[in-house]
DNA sequence: CTTGTAATCAACCGATTGGTTGAACAAGGA
DNA sequence: TCCTTGTTCAACCAATCGGTTGATTACAAG
C-alpha cells in the first residue's frame, strides 16, 4: 500500500466518512460502535476505516474493556500542513511576482527572476 | 467519483507523483511532456494525472500552439488547510485540557477541564 | 496536402478500495 | 461455565485506480 507517511494521510482524509470521523474524534473520543452509529453501514466497514486511520497515524486505540476507545493525534496534521504551506507559499509568491506571464512571453529573455515589469496591483 | 471538491483534493494529493508534479509546477508552469520526462511512465498516464489534479482544482491548462501548459492554482489548498487546521486546533486544544485523560480515569468527577497538573517536562 | 509533434481518447489489465456477510476472538457479567 | 457485548478476521464482490498500448485530434511547418 501507499508506501510513504505523507500519501496514508492524504489518502486516508480522501474519504468524506474518515473525515466525518476525524471531524467527531476532535471532539471526544469514541468507540468503534459509537463511531459507526450515525452512518448506514456495517460495523465492520467502520473498523475498516479506522485501521486506513490508525495505518495513517491519525488515531490510536487502547483497550478499555472489551472496548477499543479511538483517540485522535494532531501530530500527523502537521505533515500535511508544512507540505501544503510549502507549495501554497511557492504558488502564491510566483503568481505575486507574475513570473510566469513573462515566461508565456516569446519576447522575453526571462532566465532571471528580477521583476522589471511595475507590479502595481 | 468523489462528490466533494475536498475529497478530490486530498485523493488527488495522495499520489506521490502527483504531488512531485504539484512541486515541480510551483516553481513554473510546464508542458505534459516537460512533466512526464523525469518518471519513466507514458506520456498518457501523466496525461491522466493530470486530469486527475485539474479535477481537483489544483491546476489548470491553458492553449498555446499545439503545446498545453500546465499551471498551478493556490487557490484551493486554501480549502485543505482550513479543514485540516480546524480539526488540528481542537484535537490539540483538547490535549492541551488534558480532557480526554480526566474522562478514561475511573475515580474523578471530571467535568471542570482545570489543568491542575504542574506540566513541566 | 503531407509530415511531425503535442496531447488526449479508448480499451484493456491487475491491484486496491469500500462495501457486504459470516465466523472468530476478547473480556466482563449472570 | 455459559452468555452477551464489542471488535476484528476472512472471504467475497463491484467499482475505481494507475498503468499500458494503439488510434485520434489539434496545430504548425514543409
Amino acid at each position: 500500500m501507499a508506501a510513504d507517511a505523507l500519501s496514508r494521510v492524504f489518502s486516508a482524509l480522501a474519504d468524506p466518512t474518515r473525515r466525518d470521523m476525524v471531524a467527531r474524534l476532535a471532539v471526544a473520543d469514541a468507540t468503534v460502535n459509537e463511531l459507526a452509529e450515525p452512518y448506514d453501514v456495517s460495523v465492520q466497514a467502520v473498523s475498516k476505516h479506522l485501521r486506513v486511520l490508525e495505518d495513517a497515524g491519525l488515531v490510536s486505540r487502547s483497550r478499555e474493556a472489551q472496548r477499543r476507545p479511538v483517540h485522535l493525534e494532531a501530530e500527523v496534521f502537521d505533515l500535511m500542513t508544512k507540505w501544503i504551506e510549502r507549495y501554497r507559499r511557492e504558488a502564491e509568491e510566483r503568481y505575486r511576482r507574475l513570473d510566469d506571464v513573462l515566461r508565456s512571453m516569446p519576447d522575453t529573455p526571462a532566465p532571471t527572476p528580477t521583476p522589471t515589469t511595475g507590479e502595481s496591483s
